[in-house]
DNA sequence: TGAACCCATGAATTGGATTCATGAATGCCA
DNA sequence: TGGCATTCATGAATCCAATTCATGGGTTCA
């Protein structure tokens, strides 16, 4: 076989999973015209149709899904083998996969990571920035990060960070306008900043608990965005009122820059945590990342 | 997994098996020194070593082998799949390799493939030209010819040829000086030229038959070769005996330049087989190369 | 209807696959 | 034992194809 067939069925692979050249593109770490061009010249030399394609569209040809499922397991085999190879080995190596939120990255990941990998030249570790809830398995990541304890099936959740609260600030400015909520529902009245992912057609409902009581408040306001940064950067102009982690607002609540209301009502929850799948099996560098990154109270 | 390690992966399963650098570029057709450099560079990624070498021989370390085994049915899996996928297409394609002597490479194969692969511009043939018997399974070949009809467990075998016969022929300038054999015996009071073939530490027996009774002769000579046509050469210029196929021989014998001798021992035999796995999916092109090569009286 | 996004493609760039040239080591044979 | 043939390793040079750049066309959504 050829030796670029089988580059480019990588190529078709990626695109074929992803169902887009720029996502594939994204994962395999080339341009989506680096991506377009491979599978043009396999399609090509193989004399098959193996994705059809519009803009903005891509779908397996019959051939195409076929050919996915009888060589994708091939790949993935090779793959393990790779993996397991590195059993045999004196050093840990291998790309860890990471998929995290802006703050868990920087906050938590980074600092831990950056000793690790001065110990081990051989490890890599790639974090994707998502504030979505990614399917790590789908995706191709090794593991995610997000916090509490959301453990889906067939998921391991090792934590990795401290305890979190949530906090609704707002700018002094903001306040002389507008009394001071001193109960979730009186956010009804309130310009909220709202928390818009791509893939939820409705908004984000702010959770309260106090107690045994807990409500859930969908909030309403001028100004919405899919990046928390933009949030917080929104309530310290004064556009309203915002509910993002305590860690994020503390420095500007400190400096009396952002006024906390509702603080009662929003007790500790569990912290950042890992999650891969059990079934995984576990590399000696990614065993290593999971331990860099445990969370212990000491 | 980086595009390049899965290349060179290949390029490691090729020389694992041909257990040299030599032979897997010749059958890879890159220089020796593109796989070395290619081994290197996949050994200092994974930072394993896979094979064992030194000048003149190679042997895949125990990593090598188990990875040799654990990875070897994946690749032959895509291999086996990309040629499954030539069905879907249109027209067929693909590479044919086949292992064959230079006689039948060029008396029977090339005439009747030059009209398939006129008619078929997508399937490619590569004949590999060796007067061994070689494991074509083992060497990567699709199958292989021979004359006789040798079939070996689970091969098939498909008769391309018509039927042959052995000639013993020198020239009349060596019959001036030496009486002509009347019976295979008397070869061993004769110069005959060997066929020394490299894997075979013994000289090759020629073999004789009239009626019920068979003689295998080993002769000797002053000159041996392991090409056919080098041995053709000596007869013609009077150094000895040759023990060749008839039909080479016969244009030389027409013209008075050979003359023939035990002819009463040397019956036909059949002619020339293609063998290959029975266990082999033919794919469409194997089956048109097939049938293009099958011999028929008509 | 316009903006945003995605795929396709030709031309240009560039990096790495490959070759070239040559040295070192091994095995075989006289 | 020495010489020759053969094989693998390696640095430097070459070149080609993988990839990017730039841009156009088409689709979707607000």
């Amino acid at each position: 076989m050829p030796r670029t067939d089988i580059n480019d069925l990588q190529a078709f692979l990626a695109v074929a999973r992803a169902r887009s050249f720029t996502r594939a593109a994204a994962k395999l770490g080339v341009s989506q015209s680096a991506l377009s061009h491979s599978l043009r010249g396999l399609e090509e030399r193989l004399g098959v149709r193996l994705l059809n394609r519009t803009t903005r569209s891509v779908a397996p040809t019959e051939a195409g899904e076929r050919l996915q499922r009888s060589i994708g397991p091939h790949f993935d085999g090779i793959d393990a083998e790779l993996a397991a190879l590195g059993e045999l080995r004196a050093k840990p190596a291998g790309t860890i996969r990471l998929s995290a939120t802006d703050y868990a990255a920087n906050a938590i990941l980074l600092p831990k990571l950056t000793v690790l990998l001065r110990r081990y030249p051989d490890i890599k570790v790639e974090i994707s920035i998502d504030d979505r809830l990614v399917d790590i398995v789908a995706d191709g990541f090794d593991a995610g990060v997000r916090d509490g304890e959301q453990v889906a099936k067939d998921m391991i959740a090792v934590r990795i960070g401290p305890d979190l609260r949530m906090a609704v600030v707002g700018a002094p400015a903001y306040f002389e306008k507008h009394p001071r909520p001193k109960q979730p529902q009186d956010l009804t009245a309130h310009n909220c900043i709202n928390l818009r992912l791509p893939t939820r057609g409705s908004l984000y409902a702010w959770e309260f608990e106090k107690g045994r009581r807990k409500l859930n408040v969908r909030v309403d306001g001028q100004f919405a965005s899919n990046h928390p940064g933009a949030m917080l950067n929104a309530a310290l102009a004064g556009v309203g009122l915002a509910y993002v982690l305590e860690d994020v607002a503390k420095p500007h609540i400190e400096r009396g820059r952002l006024q906390r209301v509702l603080q009662d009502w929003c007790p500790p929850f569990s912290g950042h945590h890992l999650y891969y799948p059990s079934r995984r099996q576990a590399s000696p560098a990614f065993a290593l990342v999971v331990e860099a990154l445990r969370f212990s109270r000491a």
